[in-house]
DNA sequence: TGTTAGTAGTCGTCTGGACGAGTTGAGGAG
DNA sequence: CTCCTCAACTCGTCCAGACGACTACTAACA
């Protein structure tokens, strides 16, 4: 056994720097200076207690930060393995654009195929409820009303990468295909322009967080991984507010474009 | 001593779930329904120790899950409390409106005056360098060409909340007062257009991650709060790149706003 | 009155050990 | 040759204890 050629890194005693955080920044040097790539495996535990003769836990101290920082993952039975980072994948200002849903394409398809993944759709639930606070403001109505309630997940090449909450006042979704669970070609806002509401604009409200259990659970989010929460508001011509969308998005699939005029 | 009431859960041995896990789902819960308020005080490790009957590093195990999620933050010395969200501040998409540099006034001052925050701006430092590879390609220029590096750090009330590093084509900053520490009213983007460079459109590109430890150390960063990272470009009316930059900022105090025509 | 030293309570770090559970690969049984 | 068993290796969880450092409060002191 040549042993791990990477563990060139000494504890200095002397330091007031933690031990745990010590073996952290050699391991993180690694990592992001290349000596280290994504997918390679970390020393296991029994060799960074023997390299640098400290207890596990002090090792697993310094694991566990970099599975924080989102540098690496530990995989049981396996190792700790260096995080790969996946494509990212490009939300355009075009995004909403009209042509896309006169062709019959919902935003998230028409977009999915810029990158050349393939789209899929699951965990469809279209119900009738009351919205929260800060989406019965956004939409205009009483947090009382009962609202039409559409969710779903979207996914990429079978990679889970956003969940969305549809709100729509139950005036325009009743007795519409925008209660069934596919709404038909062009998605629920080209329902919406058939009754006549012409959407005018939408305003997106983008915050970041880490993501809640069930978030991490249902986007199969790595440790350490925070996710956007997008809440966008679509307006009609009258300036109605038409729809409120809640979306949470995998932090590390995502980049969020925009273009914004001098004006 | 009447001692912790909300401490009302106990530990279920049968259960799979880890001892440590469903100690911090007791407190989560706790904290999700209202009978721990921010700033609140969470029960000491002692007293969780005897109120489950469990070793310290089981408490402390349970106490960094709900520190990772951003429920909680440990202070040293004082106990582990409740994290209050700060107000959020809003970015909206008039920021870059020339009305505000006809008045004389950067975007982030005039921002701050909306939501009543004192601004301040600290840390500045200007100089020559060569760019980062992804702010080369938005800047249109080589990797190996100098250009003018801006760096400064933005707080309100104190409260340092962004790090800014913009990125000027040597030609269009050098012999201007862009080199200056204080750049003069209206901000850099004033000192462009005086140049008859007229700044028509910007782009924005937003990321969100965990922050790096430096960046944690100058935003003042609890653990578990994710940044955004938000890569500007901003183009002259002949459809140059006349500035990026490239900001990190405290995602627990920005919610980032955006307007968009359905065009 | 104002300051200082002490003390109790709290979290931070680290040791050394124990057992459980998932993964992998080699060797043996068929 | 295929399949299965099993041992070795890995990470996950938990215990019991030790010392250090920071905070807040109190009591003694100047």
């Amino acid at each position: 056994m040549a042993g791990h050629e990477i563990l060139v890194g000494q504890i200095d005693p002397a330091s007031d720097r933690a031990v745990f955080r010590q073996i952290a920044d050699h391991l993180r040097e690694a990592i992001e200076g290349g000596r280290l790539s994504p997918g390679d495996k970390l020393p296991s535990e029994a060799a960074l207690m023997q390299h640098y003769n400290v207890a596990r836990m002090t090792v697993r101290h310094a694991m566990q930060e970099l599975q924080g920082e989102g540098l690496a993952v530990a995989e049981h039975g396996r190792g700790v393995f260096v995080r790969s980072r996946p494509p990212v994948k490009r939300l355009a200002s075009d995004r909403f654009a009209r042509r896309h849903r006169k062709e019959g394409k919902a935003a998230f398809i028409a977009e999915s195929e810029v990158v050349g993944a393939k789209a899929s759709v699951d965990m469809i639930d279209v119900r009738e409820g009351s919205p929260l606070p800060e989406i019965a403001e956004r939409l205009k109505v009483r947090a009382d009303e009962a609202v039409v309630i559409r969710s779903r997940r979207y996914s990429l090449d079978g990679r889970p990468v956003e969940l969305a909450t549809s709100y729509i006042p139950a005036d325009l979704a009743l007795g519409t295909r925008i209660m069934d669970a596919n709404p038909g070609p062009g998605g629920i806002y080209a329902r919406l322009e058939e009754q006549g509401r012409t959407l005018d604009r939408f305003t997106e409200d983008v915050f970041t967080r880490m993501p809640t259990r069930e978030e991490a659970r249902l986007l199969l989010l790595a440790p350490g991984v925070p996710v956007f929460r997008l809440i966008r508001t679509a307006y009609d011509l009258d300036g109605r507010s038409v729809e409120v969308c809640d979306t949470i998005m995998s932090g590390d699939a995502y980049q969020l474009s925009y273009e914004l005029p001098a004006h």
